[in-house]
RNA sequence: GGGCGUAUAGCUCAGUCGGUUAGAGCGCAUCUCUGAUAAGGAUGAGGUCCCUGGUUCGAAUCCAGGUACGCCCA
């Protein structure tokens, strides 16, 4: 064929064989071409905004599988919303401050803790942790675009610039006017040589196994000095600084007598600690315990407030010691914790360095640790010190030197939010959580307990803490740089970088006693920068009130997980402590991606699944697909390349290769459908069960979208494009195939093709890749006038006057009837080619009714002449009673024999209900009356003879199998096309070429196709049928059908394309 | 150590209010259909519904305790 014989091609050939990741990088082209993502926002612009909120993300590592995840759920509501009509702005952010930066940097340097970094300067280093920022931007920009996250990485905002520093400071400021910004005291891990705290990250490093006293000491009480509060401690230096003894309320205490002491401890270690021979005196309640002074074991430093006496602590727990915790506010979290419920003072004797200040002067200069046995010394030489045994546990030490770390209190800037928790919990009631246990769960639990924030960080990268004090201990914090300049005692330097160092550089006068003000040197916690990200991305309240106000709170937010306590909680707090209300109103919270052994990616463990390993073979829309279909995104989810082909057989090129499909017969018969009407109501049942089913399922996606319920809804999508293809699709096969343009053909094109359509706008915003090659190729070819990209079309709404519940109902029998028959063929191992008499359905009159209104569809599916219907179960089957003679046999003897025959003259089927129903049935033998239980018969279902039976519940069907000689000729001709069929394939001849065939040999065979000549010549395209003369050049090939040999041979003859 | 979640076939997952014989897809075996398909259909093998106890006529489902894994916190 020339190509000028070729009619012109409405749509673009479409290869059944498509390699998906060159076909979205060629959308991605386009995409970049024709500035669709802009142009989509553009579109929308003036609607009413669905708000989006982007969780900065640190790019200071390369983005992996697990980022994919967040980054297309948070773009498939923005795109479904785009789609319903609704405004989204989508601003992205960076999250650049923090402690990994700085590691990152330390690394490079080669460099590690704090004095390094001041040896290198904090000029320099902060300039290298701003480089390090944008190390990997360039990956995540690549990936962001891979994926099809439309962000708009353009507008960003970064946490590091001075007009979001302000902002922040702006926040803060508000904090502090609030008085809820606060300066305190806050136990870390510390290490006493290289004098800096260490965050959780390290500690966790340098746990080792180690050998530390574990002493029991006597408090005795002040009003009762012979009865003494016994006391446990592995750390006796701290016993110095001990102001309290802390009991459990939910544990009994009592009062032991033991080697002649009195002594108060919890009744269930009793025996653990004073051994076999102690004796209880009495149980010693609460109430008496509480508040009861006792003697402090030390007395180096005078208290400055009340102390030593009971208090009462939740921590407290019976698993080891006494029972009886005591409490040294400056060294413990829980004791500076139970310390500040009971008003008690902070004692700390301890110097930066981990030694004993002079006041402790038997210890003096001495590290803490190294003075646990002079004080022990001095507990039994004063006999307090009970029992003393070392006391294996593990404890931290410091990554970096080796040294046992200390738990230290350090002054450290709070903000209170414990102040406002009510406030924060009203705000959580206000938002709609995904899944919905978080909200009184995890993260309602974390606000019930929520404890202050702890703002400051004695680091160097980051928003510094804009709070300036003088020698009179008077502070400000500043809001903004205008404020920073009124009140600086020289000028501020034009231009100024916030960050440390310049910012330190900044003095200020005080308002008060006009003395010099420095700043405080901390900087502040990361989280806060992207708490605050609702009002600083805005440069709010500097600039933007109008848009900041519009977008404030967001409709929408989604990260996983761990945020319950980082994003999640920072954005809550910071805009409740501004606002006193949530900045989300709906929050996604997905799970963690797992490996394939449900073990955490690490790339210690080297089972990371690299992005692109998956991009580059299967494509972005099948990472998309699998991970919005596989489970609910909440759950953590196992993850390897394979687990995705399946989604791509199973979803992308079933609805591929249904595309192919349309595109393969429309090109051949020119079907334009614009220039076709026919309402839905005067189609084809099968083209209006379509429809209806094509409604429903847009119902049911856009009810599943609008609850956040990407999973099932990509599921029920799923199963629609696989019932349109191995249904619909191949029920109409033949009417696309058929040479007349009558008003069936034109039903079929028109619905198939209305179905693509609306699918392509459906998968929009789950796989927007494959959605814009179907949109471009179906319905941009024939329609100059629709809109450039499927992104800027609307979502489809469904039509519920084409939702035909009852014909919906009568397909779905009718497949359950044609499986079944399927099934009883497959039985009887009757090939469907074989034409067969009729079945036999049992089923209800609903459903049978259903069926004969589809009656042509199941003949075919079936292969049969006729249907027949029946309610009750009889014509398909009967059942055969039979004695069970190992239990028969013993209890009649020589009667049994009358027992059989007895058993063969009962009605079987009504017997079977009685047995199924009573257990038991009644025969007469020798005229008396017996009793068989159930166990005595046995029962057999036959077939009806003639016919395969299916059952599957109450329903079934029987397939008559006796074939007539008419039947087996009419089954030979079907076999003989489908060899003639198979071999044009083989030959590689087109679907709408014809052709001219020969045949020669068995005479029986040859006779069938005389007899079905007409039915042959239709369905293999032959234009022309002679016997026994080859023409030259044909393909040829020796088929045996049924034992008999026949010899075909084909040859092209032209097109029916004509 | 605490809080929250998860555990169902070899793999990935459904399983509604507590109710018939616990299902689907993939994979495997056997068969079958097919001029859109890398597909479809059927049958089979494959289950300690994580474990133990309890509630109930009845538990994968509800309750308690435990185990494993994940996250957060200490």
């Amino acid at each position: 064929m020339t190509e000028g014989e070729e009619k012109p091609q409405l749509y673009r050939k479409v290869s059944p064989r498509v390699d998906f990741p060159a076909l979205e990088e060629g959308i991605l082209e386009f995409w970049r071409e024709g500035d669709i993502f802009r142009k989509s926002l553009r579109l929308r612009e003036g609607q009413p905004e669905y708000v989006f909120y982007e969780g900065p993300p640190t790019a200071n590592g390369k983005p992996g599988s697990h980022h994919v995840l967040s980054r297309i759920f948070k773009d498939i509501f923005p795109r479904y919303h785009t789609m319903k009509g609704r405004y989204v702005p989508r601003k992205a952010g960076w999250d650049t401050h923090g402690l990994p930066v700085e590691l990152e940097v330390e690394k490079q340097l080669g460099i590690s803790g704090k004095q390094d970094i001041e040896k290198v300067g904090i000029a320099r280093f902060n300039e290298l942790c701003r480089e390090s920022i944008y190390r990997y931007l360039e990956d995540w920009e690549r990936l962001t675009e891979r994926i099809a996250f439309w962000i708009d990485t353009g507008d960003a905002y970064y946490t590091l610039d001075n007009s979001y520093i302000e902002s922040v400071w702006w926040i803060l400021k508000e904090i502090w006017k609030k008085g809820l910004l606060y300066h305190d005291y806050k136990v870390v891990p510390y290490c006493a040589r290289c004098g800096t705290a260490l965050s959780s990250h390290e500690v966790d490093q340098g746990y080792k196994t180690v050998e530390d006293p574990s002493i029991y000491v006597r408090f005795p009480l002040v009003d009762d000095p012979e009865l003494s509060l016994l006391v446990w401690t592995t750390t006796p230096w701290t016993l110095i600084s001990n102001v309290a003894a802390a009991v459990s309320p939910d544990i009994p205490y009592v009062e032991a007598r033991h080697d002649g002491r009195r002594l108060i401890m919890a009744r269930p270690l009793m025996e653990k600690v004073l051994g076999e021979d102690a004796v209880i005196v009495r149980e010693v309640p609460l109430e008496e315990l509480a508040g009861r002074a006792y003697r402090p074991p030390f007395d180096f430093v005078e208290p400055d407030g009340k102390a030593h006496f009971v208090v009462t602590g939740d921590f407290v727990s019976a698993d080891e010691g006494t029972g009886i915790v005591h409490i040294a506010p400056a060294f413990g979290a829980d004791d500076l914790e139970v310390g500040r419920r009971n008003g008690l003072p902070v004692v700390n004797p301890v110097t930066e360095e981990g030694v004993f200040d002079e006041r402790v002067v038997p210890w003096q200069g001495v590290f803490v640790k190294d003075a646990d046995p002079g004080i022990v010394a001095d507990l039994e030489e004063r006999g307090l010190l009970f029992a003393h045994v070392p006391y294996e546990h593990s404890y931290p030490h410091c990554w970096r030197c080796d040294k046992p770390l200390v738990y230290y209190a350090k002054a450290s800037w709070y903000i209170r939010t414990t102040a406002i928790k009510d406030e924060l919990v009203a705000a959580n009631e206000e938002v709609t959580w995904y899944p919905e246990h978080i909200k009184e769960g995890r993260f309602g639990n974390w606000l019930a307990n929520n404890i202050d924030w702890a703002l400051s960080r004695e680091r160097y990268w980051g928003t510094p803490l804009p709070v300036w004090t003088c020698g009179e201990g008077h502070e400000v914090c500043v809001g903004s740089l205008e404020e920073l300049g009124q009140l600086a005692a020289g000028e501020v330097p034009a231009g100024i970088d916030l960050h440390r160092p310049y910012i330190d550089e900044v003095k200020l006068t005080c308002p008060e006693c006009g003395q010099e003000m420095t700043r405080v040197t901390e900087v502040i916690d990361a989280w806060f920068d992207s708490g605050s990200m609702p009002v600083a991305q805005w440069h709010y309240p500097f600039e933007n009130e109008e848009v900041f106000k519009r977008r404030f709170p967001a409709d929408f937010i989604c990260e996983a997980i761990d945020q319950t306590r980082g994003w999640f909680y920072s954005l809550m707090a910071v805009s409740t402590l501004l606002f006193g209300r949530s900045s989300y109103r709906n929050v996604v919270c997905l799970g963690h991606i797992l490996d394939r052994e449900g073990q955490k990616m690490s790339k210690s463990k080297g089972n990371v699944v690299e992005p692109w390993q998956i991009l580059d073979r299967q494509g972005a829309d099948a990472f998309r697909w699998y991970l919005f279909t596989v489970s609910s995104p909440w759950f953590p989810r196992r993850f390897f390349p394979e687990a995705i082909d399946e989604v791509v057989r199973k979803f992308l090129l079933t609805l591929w290769n249904t595309y192919s499909f349309y595109v393969v017969y429309a090109n051949i018969d020119s079907f334009d459908p614009t220039g076709h009407d026919l309402p839905v109501e005067k189609r084809p049942l099968l083209d209006r069960w379509l429809a209806a089913s094509l409604q429903q399922l847009v119902a049911d996606v856009t009810a599943g979208l609008d609850d956040y319920d990407v999973t099932a809804s990509g599921r029920r999508i799923q199963e629609f494009v696989d019932e349109l293809s191995n249904w619909y699709v191949r029920r109409s096969r033949r009417r696309f195939w058929k040479s007349e343009e009558d008003e069936d053909k034109l039903s079929a094109y028109l619905t198939l093709y209305e179905c693509l359509e609306t699918l392509a706008k459906l998968i929009a915003p789950f796989t927007p890749f494959i959605a814009e090659e179907l949109y471009q190729n179906l319905v941009r070819s024939v329609d100059p006038e629709a809109p450039e990209s499927v992104h800027l079309c609307d979502f489809p709404t469904a039509r519920a006057e084409l939702i035909d519940a009852g014909l919906l109902f009568r397909m779905e029998t009718v497949r359950r009837v044609v499986n079944l028959g399927r099934a009883a063929r497959n039985k009887a191992a009757i090939k469907t080619r074989q034409p067969l008499a009729k079945v036999i359905i049992l089923a209800s009159d609903e459903e049978a009714d259903a069926v004969r209104s589809l009656e042509r569809l199941v003949l075919e599916e079936l292969n049969v002449k006729e249907l027949e219907f029946t309610g009750d179960a009889s014509p398909l089957a009967g059942v055969r009673l039979k004695p069970n003679l190992q239990k028969l046999g013993p209890r009649f003897g020589a009667r049994r024999s009358q027992v059989d025959a007895a058993i063969a003259a009962l009605d079987p089927g009504h017997t079977l209900e009685r047995l199924e129903s009573d257990g038991e049935v009644g025969i007469v033998v020798d005229g008396r009356d017996e009793i068989l239980s159930r166990d005595e018969i046995l029962v057999e279902e036959v077939e009806k003879e003639g016919y395969a039976v299916e059952r599957q519940g109450d329903r079934g069907v029987a397939v008559d199998i006796t074939v007539s000689d008419a039947l087996r000729r009419e089954g030979l001709a079907r076999e003989l096309v489908h060899k003639i069929q198979n071999l044009r394939k083989d030959a590689g001849f087109e679907i709408e070429d014809t052709i001219a065939v020969d045949l020669a040999g068995s005479e029986m065979l040859l006779g069938i196709a005389r007899e079905y000549e007409q039915f042959l010549r239709a369905e293999t395209l032959c234009r022309e049928l002679s016997w026994g003369e080859p023409p030259a050049g044909a393909h040829k090939a020796d088929i045996a059908i049924d034992g008999e040999r026949i010899e075909v041979a084909i040859t092209r003859t032209g097109t029916v394309l004509g």
